[in-house]
DNA sequence: GTTATTCTGTATGATCCAGTACAGTATCGT
DNA sequence: ACGATACTGTACTGGATCATACAGAATAAC
């Protein structure tokens, strides 16, 4: 019961989205969002209680997309299969013109201050996506397990350190194209035969 | 002639650089850097004009160091040799415990907003390191050219994401060693023969 | 209709921000 | 000594920040 609310909390959020993304979470404002969604300050914190508590909310609607390409990407044979499809992936989010170019949460962290809960909370679901590709490949599927001087951690952190690293140069203006040609060069570093499709 | 400066400017500097490094460049407030440095706002913009302007100056004197490093890897003879010196040096420079973990620049910039002056600085300067070492890898030094499929942009690309990819790893905690093993995971991505010492 | 509840906008508060007006102080050249 | 110049700190400006006090409006229950 009571006054029904006049906008779509949904359509907010991802409205909210596509500021954080373009300016990040300290360069977007209050007044960025109330004027981008279309309703007063006082609506804004009745709906949503504080900027940060929406930026996780925009962050926790977001990521679980992020989990399903990793998903996906598990049910691949070979390390380097899952490596390749979850790489190819992310590089079509990292360009998809229908938001600004990069990583959501890498474009809205990084330049956050040290220590800051935010970029904490971030560090750390970057640090769970890395575990479940940690895990995913210390199943070693596909037969025989990982070759001599490779572990699952490092091969992991590999894959997360080539997705940070094309979603930098995304937000510098690389073009698809280009990723996947950089994520192509890479991909002999896991093991697992070529494949003709990710 | 006239009043001497009371405070010494390539101190000011380095301490406006730990800030920047740990807190970025709009974390970081004059207050903060006026406080640091020990000085009264007047005598702040008497110095340096404004914060872009010391900004600026701040990335101008760290940057010859990562040139400098850069340089000392293209004297290497194979792709692979170059990108492992690199590497291994950058990654040390990341782990520095003389400042805040991570990338200087990337740590300042990726926040910004879109549009930001300073964002589209650095970026050219990122991108200006790409150039140098499509270059050295264009140069094809020590017989043969590379292979086939590889062409010189492209490797130089990823030179660029394993450095930026570490660069967030690092930013999050992640310590020298598993830096240099993510490293060493990556180097047979770029041709050349497996050498004891970068 | 009346009341409780939920949401609304106008207007405002407290705080921080980058940057400056101004007057004072220390050195140099003469 | 005296003026020109270079640098200093106190105190302040205008604007932006996140957030809220308050009163009004729209609904549901009764």
């Amino acid at each position: 019961m009571g006054r029904p609310r006049e906008f779509d909390i949904a359509d907010a959020i991802e409205k909210a989205t596509l500021l954080f993304w373009r300016n990040g979470y300290e360069g977007t404002s209050i007044s960025d969002l109330t004027k981008a969604i279309g309703i007063s300050p006082p609506s804004f914190y009745f709906a949503f209680g504080s900027k940060e508590a929406l930026f996780r909310k925009v962050i926790e609607w977001h990521d679980p997309h992020l989990i399903k390409l990793a998903e996906a990407a598990f049910r691949k044979t070979t390390p380097r299969a899952v490596a390749k499809h979850f790489l190819y992936g992310y590089a079509d989010v990292l360009t998809d013109p229908l938001h600004a170019p990069g990583c959501l949460a890498l474009n809205s962290s990084l330049p956050c201050v040290a220590g800051d809960p935010v970029k904490e909370w971030l560090a750390e679901l970057r640090g769970q996506m890395r575990a479940r590709f940690r895990d995913r490949f210390a199943e070693a599927r596909g037969g025989e397990g990982l070759p001599a001087g490779m572990d699952a951690g490092s091969l992991a952190r590999l894959v997360m350190v080539v997705a940070w690293g094309i979603a930098v140069e995304a937000q510098s203006g690389a073009s698809r194209k280009e990723l996947r040609r950089t994520i192509a060069l890479a991909l002999p570093a896991w093991p697992g035969v070529k494949e003709s499709s990710g």
